[in-house]
DNA sequence: GCTGGCACTCACCGAATCCGAGTGCCAATC
DNA sequence: GATTGGCACTCGGATTCGGTGAGTGCCAGC
């Protein structure tokens, strides 16, 4: 009863100062929602909801607003995730059926994805390691390096650049492309290790030492040294629709700065496997430096992580919902392809 | 003389005001820079220029701002390109001779060129049209669909999905392949096409058709609607290092968006050509939509363009400076590659 | 054509003031 | 014991109001 009332209050206070945006006072609250009692007791109880430090006031007689701690409590227990509407299911739906290519379904699911949500939106591509080869290919660029060009069976092209040790030839690049298409064809990535460790035995005496030592080489470049890429969409939401930088007290500086680091974009996305889980960052849980102030929300979508990042005052259901929505549909997208 | 004088005056509150960010004035003007005349004297002259349009003033006594126009003169007529120091020349040399890639050189350089400028960094792939074909491979993904890849002699590896009317079998793709290769190996994109009309003629009677129509799906895919691609770097740059958005009035919201579009970051850099002819262009000149206040300086590295995009208050010769020395040193890197 | 002088204009700054939303606490009530 | 109405108090934000000073335009004199 005291508990779950209280319970109450924080969520009312979250949703209005998601809404609005300014700090909510216990008269308004007592007004707008249906919570059956006076401003005098909601002002008990958010007194005890600051004590527990959900809830915090900005100075002294200014209302409360949700702390970290509060909107984790509020996704943890108090929300469920909204469905979305049909429209904006088929509007998923058409925006990403007219997608051609692998690059294409990614920078349309991140445009989507920041266009819904109205935040800024990340997709990584498809991780190598959960993909199978479909060919691989070798090109003589000078006589020390070769261009190592590796296509998946989701149509994801990586290439390398590999120095080898000696001088190769044109008649070894043409065994070499047929040694490692053997081997390699079909195979998922993470079972290249293997494949290569037996690939000098099979290979004809002359050139066993080249794809000895070009085997160490793609399997460092390649399996132990995956390049993951990731791409970006919508910073320009980081800016209030006025204009102003009005969620991000310090300004966005910190946080476009760490938006342009690859590596602290993958950490962002974690290792989501499924879009079911949503994983919900909010505030200072992000130890990223520069994104203490922001959410961060991502799934997995079968094949890598995607997720939208925005000021830690957002509408954490919506966009849960969002996100968990494109993320599944990318995912069938690409599994059945 | 009196012409001269009033120059004198332009150039002295340009470089004043980029250095200040504050209206200048006459009495600081006259102070500050040996213009051997009394502030009365400037005064007059700084009418003259107002009424030429060249600087204007933000309120009544206030002092006066450069406009567009007094930029643009700054740039034509007041401004030598200040070589950089050899530090700096040093830096862009062992910033970029690291890398291994052209995805790895395009990528340094554009943090690079963004950290020297302190401004929006804007780079080019190269261009597929003045590059060779080094190689050419086909990789059938569905009976309908077959993934053409391209290497060029940059190492850039393009690939595009071409639907075909009839399925084509594992052999057709083989054949396909040697065809390709044989047509276009070490042709220049541009000849590209030519090649590509006499292909079906050379073909054997039974796959001929499946030639024919490909080639011309190869064509409009690669030829007709190359895929530009551009990267970004130092969007925090657009923020002042305090924080806020000194320099663009109306939020940085309508400049974060049109760097989103791909199309726009083409347009703006143009078809540079030559790292030796900086093209500048100021505010309003800058016909796109969302950057009337910013200005655009680029070159090209001969592969490409690359360039800086910042406020119209910007240190014109020290940037212009930067992005020819980047775009010299990045068109040698690629040239004797 | 240049200069010094002069009156005038405003944006900016700080102090003073008011206003009201919001709070915490307490005694009374259910 | 929980709830409520009442009440004094706090303090940020908006408003007002001169004072200040940088900057201007104009004019008469050199």
């Amino acid at each position: 009863m005291l508990e779950e009332r209280r319970l109450e209050v924080l969520r009312a206070i979250v949703e209005d100062f998601v809404l609005t945006n300014e700090p909510v006072g216990s008269k308004a609250l007592a007004d707008r929602h249906q919570l059956g009692v006076s401003p005098a007791t909601v002002r008990n109880d958010m007194a005890a909801l600051e004590d527990e430090g959900y809830i915090a006031q900005p100075h002294t007689s200014a209302g409360r607003i949700p702390t970290d701690l509060g909107y984790r409590l509020f996704v943890d227990r108090l929300s469920s995730v909204k469905p979305l509407s049909v429209a904006e299911r088929r509007a998923i739906e058409s925006f990403l059926e007219g997608a051609v290519d692998l690059d294409d379904v990614v920078r349309r699911s991140v445009r989507l994805l920041a266009q819904i949500t109205r935040q800024v939106a990340v997709v990584q591509y498809p991780s190598l390691s959960r993909s199978a080869v479909r060919h691989v290919e070798i090109v003589a660029m000078t006589p020390s390096r070769i261009l190592l060009v590796l296509i998946t069976d989701k149509g994801r092209v990586e290439q390398r650049v590999v120095e080898v040790p000696h001088g190769v030839s044109d008649i070894d690049v043409a065994d070499l492309r047929r040694l490692l298409g053997q081997a390699l064809h079909g195979r998922r990535l993470v079972d290249v290790p293997a494949a290569l460790a037996e690939l000098p035995d099979a290979a004809p005496p002359p050139i066993r030492p080249y794809v000895s030592a070009l085997a160490t080489v793609v399997l460092e470049a390649l399996v132990e040294r995956p390049e993951e890429r990731v791409v970006l969409a919508g910073t320009a939401n980081l800016t209030g629709s006025d204009g102003s930088a009005l969620d991000f007290p310090f300004s966005l500086r910190p946080v476009l700065e760490a938006l342009e680091e690859q590596v602290v974009l993958l950490r962002l996305l974690g290792h989501a496997a499924d879009p079911d889980t949503v994983t919900v960052r909010i505030g200072h849980e992000n130890d990223v430096e520069g994104l203490q102030s922001t959410s961060v929300i991502s799934a997995g979508y079968g094949f890598g992580g995607m997720g939208v990042l925005g000021p830690t005052r957002m509408d954490y259901p919506a966009t849960m919902a969002a996100v968990r929505a494109v993320a599944r549909y990318v995912g069938e997208l690409l599994g059945t392809s």
